[in-house]
DNA sequence: TCAAAAATGCCGAAAAATCAACATAAAGGT
DNA sequence: ACCTTTATGTTGATTTTTCGGCATTTTTGA
């Protein structure tokens, strides 16, 4: 509950990456860094992490394994809220405007009705 | 066109503060940051944000106004994107759907017609 | 078993970010 | 006109971040 530390550059793009991938060693993280560091490098950034509290460490048979403390549901709930109130001034009909009209967007029939279910069951909650 | 650097955490705030605003004097943003250090040093950040390019000055009267050089459709696309893919998996019906599930969320019954709308739209369109 | 290779953790140095002090300039009010 | 308040820019010191060296441990394979 309590709110973690604010995140450095490299900070925040290793924790991008652990979020993309669900779980990552340190070896699969650096592969995936801009310009990456050494390993060692990689490795001082994970430590600190942990401490902060961002990250987990735990083994999975001999390796190392990191993944995020705050789970996955509430941190995209989170990064959503942000970005809804910061740049879409806290127009969800804008939002779901831009993610429509992103390039690489490409829906299934099922999709599209699924999605406009969606859109009358929140308005059922009362939201 | 080009990228431009990246940000650091004080950097990425003051942003994201313009960014909601639209556009913003040097004593407006400091209101609104975190734990707001002196004016000076507010100041020493929005030069820095000039010389990377991030933001633009200009006088507005006798003021002078930050805003964005980036315009605000593409920066919301871009950001869009990256939590696309970073949190959803490049999934659109998952980042609606947790659109739609924050609390503070309300919807017009206009505003779900232009969605639903929106959504046919999009599949008409290839997408 | 033993050596080579890989993974890890710690630590201190180098680089970058953060910040406030100070100086200058402009605006507003009396 | 003068003083006070407000806005601004620069500089350099302090703190934080970033990073690689190195020692240690673990794994692999011959």
């Amino acid at each position: 509950m309590t709110d973690l530390p604010p995140l450095s550059r490299r900070e925040r793009e290793v924790m991008d990456i652990v979020h993309e991938m669900g779980d990552a060693t340190a070896a699969r993280i650096r592969e995936r860094m801009a310009e990456p560091p050494t390993d060692s490098a990689v490795r001082s950034i994970l430590r600190i992490l942990v401490e902060k509290g961002h990250l987990a460490r735990e083994y999975d048979g001999p390796r190392l394994v990191y993944s995020p403390t705050v789970p996955a549901q509430r941190a995209r709930r989170s990064v959503m809220r942000h970005v809804l109130r910061t740049f879409f001034g806290g127009s969800v009909e804008g939002a779901v405007a831009t993610l429509l009209e992103l390039e690489d967007t490409s829906l299934t029939p099922e999709e599209r009705a699924r999605m406009k279910a969606l859109i009358d069951q929140a308005s059922e909650e009362g939201r």
